[in-house]
DNA sequence: CTGAAAGCGCTTACAG
DNA sequence: CTGAAAGCGCTTACAG
């Protein structure tokens, strides 16, 4: 930057005001300190500037998994909102309770503005961490329960309560429930009760529950027919909490020649793409994960901007209905 | 930090060298450093040790999309890769050249010990910028032509021509290729070749092309089938150079009643989850992107503590055989 | 609108 | 093994 300066025949504060507040430097001083820079090949150093000013303009989100698309509809929301307002990204992926404290402590000692995190259940030295850092804080695809500081999500119970009520109103009368195991965390456990409140509205059995793991895929909605199946002989209907599940589930009843949705009803969660492509199309939950992604970006933005936004936002749901019900 | 050392009666000096280096400091004062540190919610600055070292820890991934099932496991093998050595990860998704130059800049100005591109095509000013930078580079998913530093993937051009000879020898004589627009980069341009190159072996015509936008889904496929077989009554195998592509040919295949392998073939690229999963399985080539990411953080990693890795690797591909061909 | 001074919180290289 | 000094490249707050 004093290389700049000097080229340029001004003051180190000069240079710095020309490409931070360029609007508070005469315009042709500013020309002549921009032409030196470029012909320099001069970037400013953010590292530097971010020890002197206590602001980063980069922002850290902790993601359970890229590869799910929910989590990576998030982050390029996430990623878009932050580069239109001159933020960047520091990504961590951290699939463990521990592997997200490791993560968190790593990713504190870089100073984000913020910190964009999945669910509301962590280890109580991360919640510690986190809390002393004061850092402003979102936690996403959750919105009931006790929150941080900020939350970004909708409401998981009445989302699947939904989607149960259907099927029930299609006439369906043994439905089973395809969840993720382990089923007690509450970002999975929400979406059981929801599912569960609407069989028992209709009186119906809603112990048909089968859970995999989240890196099953496709073949959690493989193993579900199997397990309930055998189950409950009559099962005519799956409620998958993932897309990847119910289109498993799809497959394997054209491997077993059973017609859907005349035999046997498949529903998802998530409107993936392939919801929409698989023959019959998938009736499913559209979740919102890419605005999901950009509402935690903004709300963080607007905390280190001075602004003081609402603590929780609702994005919403949406009942997709296709042909596999 | 001086808190620190005040609350253990030692120099800031010492605190310093029981975080980075602790061998190098007295079991004893050691443990009254850290603990001093824990009673403090001390986290070290990370954005002071970069300015005073000249080395951040962190490492720059530019991609083109996150949705992509080959970019989403680069990422991941980059996070796992860097995570383990302790580094983190700046993402910055960009999917123009513009926009890469744009997030090139910011990223810069965070002198992260490296930076890893997707494939060759780069702005002009984006190069230049790099150049001057002096950081170590790779650049992923291109393996030959001309590269700035350091490069990891596979022969695109021989993968193509694999599988555009499975084909041929599988008795189809009427095969079309579902590419990706534009044609002319080359990422997308080797695949093309390699798959022209196969078929004019053979004898067989090569122009049954078709283009999609990467960002077209499954309907890419559909599209390709509806052109191409406007154009050629005959045709009876389409290569895609994505599994969702081919997927989506799959599944136009089931709306109208084509028996796949046995009125139409479809090949596709990728080995996605779904190509083992869908009904009959998708023959496919199966690319390493995990390996890529890794791969590409060791080699910044490397040349960050000093090491001259090897400036080019090749993680090669296999062609995996299912029931679609 | 422009500039000289102090300081952000570390690390480096050197002395003890 | 431990520490006092200088410096990394900016920004802040203030004076001119």
């Amino acid at each position: 930057m004093s290389d700049v300066a000097r080229e340029a025949g001004v003051s180190p504060m000069s240079v710095s005001n020309a490409f931070k507040r360029p609007e508070i430097v005469q315009p042709e001083t500013r020309e002549r300190i921009l032409t030196a820079a470029r012909r320099l090949g001069y970037v400013p150093n953010g590292v530097a500037g971010t020890l002197a000013s206590g602001r980063s303009r980069m922002v850290a989100a902790l993601v359970p998994s890229i590869r799910n698309s929910s989590f990576a509809r998030t982050v390029q929301g996430l990623s878009d909102q932050l580069a239109e307002q001159g933020y960047q990204l520091l990504l961590a992926v951290a699939d463990t309770a521990e592997r997200e404290r490791q993560a968190i402590e790593s990713v504190l000692g870089r100073r984000p503005d913020g910190i964009i995190l999945t669910g509301n259940e962590h280890h109580p030295d991360t919640i510690r961490l986190l809390r002393q850092s004061g850092v402003p804080l979102v936690e996403t695809w959750i919105l009931s329960g006790p929150i941080l500081d900020m939350a970004v999500g909708f409401d998981l119970n009445e989302a699947a309560q939904a989607m149960g009520r259907l099927l029930v109103s299609r006439g369906y009368r043994h439905i089973g429930f395809a969840g993720y195991a382990p089923a007690e965390r509450s970002r999975f456990l929400e979406r059981q009760r929801g599912f569960q409140a609407a069989l028992r509205e209709a009186g119906l059995r809603d112990d048909l529950l089968f859970y995999a793991e989240e890196t099953a895929g496709f073949a959690g909605g493989r193993l579900a027919m199997a397990v309930l199946r055998a189950q409950e002989p009559r099962l005519d209907a799956l409620f998958c909490v993932t897309d990847i599940f119910a289109v498993g589930a799809l497959f394997e009843c054209q491997r077993q020649g059973l017609v859907v949705p005349r035999d046997f009803a498949v529903a998802g969660y998530g409107d993936f793409e392939i919801a929409a492509e698989v023959v019959p199309g998938l009736t499913t939950v559209r979740t919102r994960g890419y605005e999901i992604g950009r509402a935690a970006a903004h709300l963080i933005v607007e905390r280190a901007e001075g602004g003081i936004p609402a603590p929780r936002i609702d994005v919403g749901f949406e009942v997709i209905i296709r042909g596999s019900i």
